[in-house]
DNA sequence: CTGTTAGCGCCTTCAA
DNA sequence: TTGAAGGCGCTAACAG
């Protein structure tokens, strides 16, 4: 007995009467191994509650069948969807998973990168926090397993990625308000800095500027972080003279701030401003009105992120050859009740 | 190179001119190493990236310092934000989780069991499926490692626990929908089968029978086991004559029905109609009302949970002479704009 | 204080 | 078809 008290594959073979090398063949299905032997090795291990040492043979194998998920912020609800559909897709694949929660914190991603090189997953999905780090990119290529980003790209790490179109998703709302009538609208973003809020600025602000309704600097709140700051931005723009007809929130925590926001005054939705952001709710629906969102496409993301890695981990040669995969998924408008025309409002 | 193309601690003691041994020792502080050598071997590791082979380690040191978490479903927002912080403290701990979800399916489960025993993780929290199978207590209770249950118990399973008050649950909702003077209220539960919905239905039901109106059978929504049933039982409700004045859904799915459904009438809240529920939810406070909910304490649960357990993996001795730890915190009402006092609706 | 050595449990040649 | 043996990387005993 092991010192957890588990049996050992020693075990299973005395009780069989058999060698260990009979034990492990008939168990993983390697090797030639008779019937009858291998239903008695089967019955042994059965009775005696045997259950592989997945430490010992991933040292002798050098694979795990674990992967790694870091994750930027769990408290995000889109990640947290994510996390929930990688962690299915693995496991019907076979796979384990570690979920490492960064917090956006530099400190603790450097941690668990650091964890997940020594319990040598087999492959990585990253979701980075959005501060960078000194040396990042740096420990991020020394990663020797199969690794692959999610949502967004790091600047100077070439690796697989599964993204979806930033910018398309600012000009699918732009589009919707614009066919809505709306000329003078507002938008609550995080810092510019930011890729993934630059290019739903770009596209929201590029579909307003080429319809000749461009936006107006004083309706550009940027630099709201959270949702608080949101909030605040929210009745910024609410109590401005000649207030925007509808406003944008680029992504769900500030959507939360706007709304919360809205629902201190008594302006009214959709008849006096339409809301719009990007990412579903699970309370999206059943909001009054519903809430109009660009959806990221949450289970196709999933589904590529884990395909792609479990492709890399089976056949690591192309990408040690320097070919990667840059998947950009398409966003979709879902249009709920928290839009609505222009109408005496403006 | 080991097959990974990670450096070894061989290297390491090659590159810094002394033995394993040495640089095992210098790198765990485990020993005593001359200061000189001791920083010759951190920056040999250093410049080689070198990083401990955790499979190596726990097989040698029978501890993977990896906690499994088993989850019912990832899809309830109380077990996401269990999740989230039972990873935090555990990683504040120096332990890695390995998530398992079994989307409250029994063979996901064991399979998941199965896994986690292969694992060797050194400690398992138990959010365990609502759906019995058979030999499941056994199959528990051979899992060697410390383990602890979460939510709820299971029966002939003697462990270490952490859960909540259901049946005070049930009865704080009760006496602030008496306290406002309501009468005639519905409830919208699960299966009584199961064990925290009655204890819900039964400190709910008791308080309004002890306050002199016990609960109409017709308003007694049974079997309500997801989001969609809710809805439809609320729309009974909802629709009968001389309705309930206000309405208790037992967990948060039934309350995303119950809420539904009441969007799709014309009926007010809570000038009509009031609501309250258990389990807080992101969006229950940006709702327009805010809905009133009986809270479970969510961060006390983990840390509960994650303490009582990394107590257990330090010191084995207390459980395996069958002494076991049952915490059961207290939920508490928050009160927010769902519910009202009963007026001309009555 | 430092080095040598013996396994932890498993899988995979290689022989029989 | 089956068994014997070596070694994956590490740590803990024991020697020096």
């Amino acid at each position: 007995m092991a010192a957890t008290g588990l049996p050992t594959i020693r075990e299973v073979a005395r009780l069989a009467g058999v060698s260990v090398a009979t034990v492990s063949k008939a168990l993983n299905g390697s090797g030639k191994v008779s019937e009858p032997l291998k239903v008695r090795v089967q019955s042994a291990a059965e009775s005696l509650g045997y259950a592989p040492h997945a430490s010992a043979r991933s040292l002798r194998s050098g694979a795990t069948r674990i992967l790694g998920l870091l994750v930027a912020d769990l408290t995000n609800p889109f990640f947290l969807h994510l996390v929930e559909t990688i962690e299915r897709l693995a496991s019907a694949a076979g796979y384990s998973v570690i979920l490492c929660n960064s917090g956006e914190n530099a400190e603790r991603e450097k941690r668990n990168l650091q964890m997940l090189l020594s319990q040598r997953v087999d492959g990585i999905v990253l979701m980075p926090t959005r501060q960078n780090w000194p040396g990042r990119v740096g420990v991020l290529s020394n990663l020797t397993m199969p690794r692959l980003l999610v949502d967004r790209l790091l600047d100077g790490l070439e690796t697989d990625s599964v993204t979806i179109d930033n910018t398309l998703a600012g000009r699918l709302a732009a589009e919707h308000l614009l066919a809505l009538g709306h000329r003078r609208v507002g938008l609550i973003m995080g810092s510019p800095e930011h890729q993934i809020a630059r290019h739903r600025l770009d596209g929201f602000r590029d579909a307003f500027a080429a319809a000749g309704a461009p936006i107006e600097a004083r309706f550009l709140e940027k630099d709201a972080f959270d949702e608080a700051a949101a909030r605040a931005a929210a009745h910024r723009l609410l109590a401005s003279p000649e207030r925007p007809t509808a406003i944008f929130a680029t992504n769900n925590h500030l959507a939360l701030g706007l709304l919360g926001a809205i629902a201190e005054t008594a302006i009214e939705v959709p008849r006096e401003i339409s809301v719009i952001t990007i990412d579903d709710l699970p309370w999206a629906r059943i909001m009054r009105p519903g809430l109009t969102v660009v959806m990221q496409p949450t289970e196709a993301i999933a589904d590529a992120a884990v395909t792609t890695l479990l492709g890399r981990i089976a056949a690591p040669e192309a990408a040690e050859a320097g070919e990667h995969t840059a998947i950009v998924l398409k966003p979709y408008l879902l249009e709920r009740g928290s839009t609505g025309p222009v109408e005496a409002a403006a």
